[in-house]
DNA sequence: CGCAATATTTGACTTTTGTCAAACCTCGTG
DNA sequence: CACGAGGTTTGACAAAAGTCAAATATTGCG
């Protein structure tokens, strides 16, 4: 009855049950260990990401809804999760869709950028365990007290865990009190080179975020009630990676804007997979921004999101011939 | 209780139960079904690949010898079966190490290359299901009858099915009965066109062969046993995808070599990952043969193997020193 | 070195899952 | 339209897995 505390014998009693398909008793044999610590062993081996258990998200791709929505939007890939659900917690669904979409949009060896949100802080907190060594997970914008479980580097962090990954964080806030502190800031080596390597990422994961009084960078304490009020008259139409964009989907020459630290719209376009995650039908319109930003390029949205999109594309569409 | 047909069941099954770890009767509960049918339909989910567990192969690969062996012969990596393993039937085990690692080398949209042998045509039998959907595998050489369960093109296709993935086959006998025939075959738009894919993989599979009067190219009747002495006299060392190498891993300049309808050496050679799998310790030489072509950059081989394949690299260097 | 705090392991029990023959649908065919 | 082959679904039972308090080992520290 030996006694290691290595990992050794996780794998070994994975191996051993899931991929030789041997009982928990006959494992507990081989190994000369009682059948519960078996049972114990093989929770912590899902538990770590030794072994992995996924489910194809396909169920929510194959909807002839997402098929539509891709053409007319010219998007990579759409996931669509149904709002009832049968009496199913429909809030909490979309985050684990995404949660399971995501894992599966990452490659080996891949680097991912992870933005802030709400959405993006319940995406962590349901994200599977992996083994997903050689895999990088970069904050893609600055740090600031939120008032949900995570702060941003949180946030990387945690995904980062659970993916056994690296997580590389922004040692810098989001907002500064001044332009000139900002510039400062972005210019400082450590700063720039890490915003530098943003365009390099494989896949990156984020949320919209709104433009109301009760929106999230408000309710961060990054702007008052008042200014994000004010920036809605000047063309604000959504928020990404913590910065203002307009109807189009441009960076908006704002205040706000020019005292963030976070990478640059430019970078994040850049990436081949930009994945966006929108839960509240009140985002409709950031969501529109986003879109036509070229902020999406895979999507998982409602049913009712995806079929405002469509609607919204057609006719626009219509109005384009009839012009 | 509807009757359906269509596997969406099967994924919203899955979904509920591995994703939202609800028990089978609450699975039940929420699809209008027995549980009985959930647990059929849970296993048909994991047989068909739209659940996917998997095992990290990593047990196999920290082993001290592993590290050594990849430092000594430069390898990328090497994973270590050991013989023993507990009383567990330990031929069959090698497959299983090589199936796993193989599932952990594919990436998504991968072309993968599958050569032919009874190492490959074992692991093709003991391959789990996946879900790899945009995943090609490619049959590296022509065809031939095989006295073990599958053809070259049968190996190729079953990998492919449990993988959900494509399958591509080559269209024509491994060995011809004369050189112009096998050029001008060669030389069929059809064929040269596959063959020239072949490099475009980004992982092949193959065991390496050997030469002596029992081995496979012998028993499946493309040489006689008299013809593959004469080789040996002649400087062939070892098999790769039904061709002859000599003892540094180039091709052979030969008779059965001009009249062998495979993937093209440097094509191989150009494939980013090559794994190798080596079950018999009686291929000690032809595994050496070919290392030195270049053939591996993963290999999979046993404990002993490993050792000796150390201690020829170790006394090489020595003699090398010494010379 | 002893002792408490912490982590691991186990046996006994409960819950959950796998299995299979029988019942039941479905659809093509005579 | 009745029949039967081929498939799916179910109920009931057997087998396997999960759980947890108690026992045992390990570690850190005075």
């Amino acid at each position: 009855m030996p006694v290691r505390s290595t990992d050794q014998i996780l794998h070994k009693a994975a191996w051993l049950y899931y991929t030789h398909g041997l009982r928990q008793d006959e494992v507990a044999q081989h190994l000369n260990i009682s059948r519960a610590s078996v049972a114990t062993y093989l929770r912590r081996a899902r538990e770590t990401g030794i072994v992995n258990i996924s489910t194809s998200t396909q169920l929510f791709a194959d909807d002839v809804l997402a098929r539509e929505l891709e053409d007319a939007l010219g998007l990579a890939a759409v996931w669509i999760v149904p709002e009832d659900r049968h009496a199913m917690d429909p809030t909490a669904e979309m985050p684990v869709v995404a949660a399971a979409v995501f894992l599966e949009l990452i490659n080996k060896g891949d680097r991912v950028g992870v933005a802030w949100g709400r959405t993006v802080y319940h995406l962590a907190d349901v994200m599977p365990y992996a083994d997903l060594q050689g895999v990088t997970v970069v904050q893609l914008c600055g740090n600031l007290g939120a008032p949900y479980s995570y702060r941003p580097d949180q946030c990387t962090t945690e995904i980062a865990r659970r993916l056994n990954a690296e997580g590389i964080n922004v040692y810098a806030p989001l907002v500064l009190s001044s332009e000139q502190l900002a510039d400062a800031l972005r210019n400082e080596p450590v700063i720039r080179e890490q915003l530098a390597t943003i365009s390099d990422c494989q896949l990156a994961l984020y949320s919209v975020g709104g433009i109301e009084d009760d929106s999230h960078l408000v309710k961060c304490g990054a702007l008052t009630a008042a200014e994000m009020h004010a920036l809605g008259e000047t063309g604000a139409a959504g928020v990404i990676a913590g910065q203002i964009i307009d109807a189009e989907g441009q960076w908006l020459d704002c205040a706000h804007n020019r005292r963030c630290i976070s990478a640059d719209l430019g970078s994040i376009r850049a990436i081949a997979k930009r994945m966006m995650v929108v839960q509240e039908d009140s985002k409709f319109e950031p969501l529109v921004a986003a879109i036509k930003g070229g902020f999406a390029s895979h999507l998982v949205v409602t049913t009712s999101m995806a079929r405002r999109l469509l609607d919204r594309w057609n006719s626009e569409d219509g109005n384009r011939r009839t012009a």
